[in-house]
DNA sequence: AACACCGCCTGAGCGC
DNA sequence: TGCGCTCAGGCGGTGT
């Protein structure tokens, strides 16, 4: 699950860990996890042995480790995947790849259901290219560029949401809490999404995103940040995995169905389908979930 | 061109 | 107790 808050949190808990650190030595335990740029089997080399890590990036859900001679990796967590730092000597089961610092510290990919990988680049102008063919970063979006990257598409809201090229960071959690948030019903038509209602949903992704960013990401299983720590933002969800609760903005019982194969929930009465109808007070409760069981 | 849909993969949770 | 089924989901590839 994790999307741009929990990869953003990775990144900036890893960052005391990595940055000005050398990597003295890497190993690829799985090697079909990773792509190399050149297409050659994955050599130390193409890990950053040897390099210096000088910037720690991030793209949407893409995570760049950039060295000072401008060799870099981009991790993908993908589903189940997780990036951490452990002094200790034994490894997760699904344990892909690993490097060591000169700090004596182990960085660890580990990735269960292998929806995830590593790619290396030569150089920052390949990661460039490589990530122009995404859409904007989720947090820098506003209302007019928004607007741009839905027009004339006839995908329901939630479907371009999902899309990278379209958006880049947004994932089946935070795009249903966006689109409660900007009171839009994701079935919408993605290029009916103009004006203030582009800006309203722009304002809902940032707001989200960062709420999400600040309360550490979604811990709902798996997700761990760098130095594994879970995040608490899950407690905030308004809509995600609440189909048949009430709406904590109205009290209606929240609805489910499957767009973009992927489970959606919903408001029916806060998220109208019609345009230019705005029922009036909306205001979503801050909520504490109840531990199951 | 735009979009729909499949398959990859594992572990949790459930019913029997 | 344990087996087998279903579900979760990002994304690349293929089909329409």
């Amino acid at each position: 699950m994790p999307e741009l808050p929990e990869v953003e949190s990775v990144r900036r808990s890893l960052l005391p860990h990595l940055l000005g650190r050398r990597v003295a030595s890497a190993r690829l335990l799985r090697a079909d996890i990773c792509d190399t740029h050149d297409g050659t089997p994955p050599t130390h080399a193409h890990l950053l042995r040897d390099a210096s890590i000088a910037e720690l990036r991030r793209h949407g859900k893409q995570l760049a480790i950039l060295a000072a001679d401008g060799r870099a990796l981009v991790v993908h967590l993908g589903m189940s995947g997780r990036l951490f730092v452990s002094r200790d000597s034994t490894l997760p089961t699904h344990a892909h790849a690993l490097w060591t610092l000169d700090s004596d510290t182990r960085l660890v990919f580990e990735d269960p259901r292998r929806f995830g990988g590593i790619w290396t680049l030569p150089h920052p102008d390949a990661l460039a290219r490589r990530w122009a063919d995404l859409g904007p970063d989720a947090l820098d979006i506003n209302g007019p560029a928004l607007e741009r990257a839905l027009a004339g598409s006839r995908r329901p809201v939630k479907a371009a949401l999902l899309d990278q090229r379209t958006l880049a960071g947004v994932g089946n959690i935070y795009a249903d809490e966006a689109l409660f948030a900007a009171r839009i019903a994701p079935k919408a038509r993605a290029g009916s999404i103009r004006g203030m209602r582009a800006d309203d949903l722009a304002l809902a992704i940032r707001r989200v995103l960062l709420d999400a960013i600040y309360a550490g990401g979604s811990t709902l299983r798996d997700y761990r940040d760098g130095t594994g720590q879970p995040g608490s933002a899950q407690n905030r969800h308004q809509v995600y995995a609440r189909a048949g609760l009430p709406c904590l903005a109205c009290g209606t019982p929240l609805r489910q169905a499957s767009i973009a194969q992927r489970t959606t929930v919903w408001c029916p009465r806060c998220q109208s389908t019609r345009l230019g109808q705005k029922p009036k007070a909306h205001r979503a409760r801050q909520r504490t979930r109840v531990p199951a069981g």
